[in-house]
DNA sequence: TGATTGCCTTGATCAGGATCAAATGAAAGG
DNA sequence: CCTTTCATTTGATCCTGATCAAGGCAATCA
């Protein structure tokens, strides 16, 4: 099985650290327990290869913490990150055996893992998971197709407050776009990651941080941490319609 | 619910022009017969409107003739297509009421449609259909990932060359790379929107179909049709490593 | 403490593709 | 047949972001 994110909802979650409720939340008793019996918890640190393009992958996972990116490389080296997986987002393909693209740890990372022929078969026995997982995987075909717009027609500058919106909203749990008052978080991503997201060079990246910080979109504080003063200016910046999308 | 392009293999199909056999293969008497109770079409014009984003939709569809596209557009116009939906394409989601994308017919373009309703409950009932689905998705969301790296790191001419070879692999029903003999197809799209999925403008692409066609990788006949001398030529020309990706 | 390393910034220059503009070609209709 | 319209080509110029090259800064380690 090749990996995929899946968002989890992080509500659905309780205080399971590994979220599996999420995965089947109307099941009840034997499957959860279910789920409980076959999981197990993986760590990785920052840099290591979670599996690498063509590889076998025996399991499905959620992470629960850390962050991940899954990343397309070409001959010549040119890279293109096409998933970012960060806690709550699930990982894995049922029916798939071979992994298509590189996953790697990008900051100190845990997953809970499921194997994947048991996971399957409950899949196969338990309506609501497939249809569940069929939802995650929309939404997440439709977050490649945001990407895909940011990819194809966007500024750099629009690019990179595009970014700085979706860490930002994943990172304080908003979801809709008005915010008053500061935001701030920590971005999980070094420039050149950041570029490989984007479909930019680092120095490129380096340069439009700098413009955003210079025009007073967002401060660049110490470790890497981000304030936003005003998010509504940040999402002005990205180019998308101020109402974005948000219906169902 | 809002449109996303599910690809239902055509040997799945037999004689059936709606093809919703490979949405339940597995499916025999009772299923197959639900289905075509439910069925219904539609059919368009070239550049007539399917939905607008935004649009509430009742029905899930898969392509029969013609093709339709999926694009996003941003408030100063800027475009991106963000799918491309062929004959044997699966279009719609489950559990969605509303379309996130404007899907326009490219060409004369026929449609079987199932009501949304009906079609979720037996999605509901019948465990196939939700991992066929799933799976079907999971494809979609491969072909997607792959975009973004055309979108996000290819040349102008390596976008063209995996543009026409992605197009010519689809209507000549050749999976793996290698090829021998001259292929020829149909080019469904306009310059324009050509440029729309490539991320690209008009000009640009117009220059470069004529690059490939100096240096002999294509030629340009009568009625937009296309000829490839030697399919091999045109893969090198996409920047895709050779082996392409067709493990499962 | 100094050296190394990884990450980031900054500058100078270049080039790939965008933009603006005009001409050509082909199909459709009166 | 001429006109209109739309798709495409081609040319000239511009500009955004890439590339090449240094230098700075902070953390880590000897």
């Amino acid at each position: 099985m090749s990996l995929n994110p899946l968002k989890l909802a992080p509500q659905d979650c309780g205080d399971c650290p590994i979220r599996h409720r999420a995965v089947c939340s109307r099941c009840d008793g034997p499957e959860l327990a279910r789920l409980e019996e076959m999981k197990y918890y993986r760590s990785f640190e920052a840099g290591q290869n979670v599996v690498w393009s063509g590889d076998r992958m025996d399991f499905v996972a959620s992470v629960v913490s850390g962050i991940a990116s899954m990343t397309q490389t070409m001959e010549d080296g040119r890279r293109q990150m096409v998933g970012l997986l960060l806690p709550s987002d699930f990982v894995g393909r049922p029916g798939r055996t071979v992994a298509p693209y590189d996953v790697t740890a990008t900051t100190d990372l845990v997953m809970c893992c499921f194997r994947r022929k048991p996971f399957e078969d409950m899949m196969a026995t338990t309506p609501h998971v497939a249809q569940r997982l069929l939802e995650m995987t929309l939404d997440e075909l439709d977050a490649a197709r945001e990407w895909m717009l940011l990819l194809g027609r966007k500024t750099a500058r629009e690019k990179i407050a595009s970014l700085l919106a979706i860490l930002a909203r994943r990172d304080t749990g908003l979801k809709a776009k008005a915010a008053k008052g500061p935001i701030s978080f920590d971005l999980p991503l070094t420039r050149e990651e950041m570029a490989d997201y984007l479909g930019l060079t680092l120095e490129t990246v380096s340069r439009q941080m700098n413009a955003l910080k210079r025009d007073g979109v967002v401060e660049l504080a110490e470790r890497r941490r981000i304030i936003v003063p005003d998010f509504d200016r940040l999402a002005e910046e990205t180019g998308d319609d101020a109402d974005g999308g948000f219906l169902s």
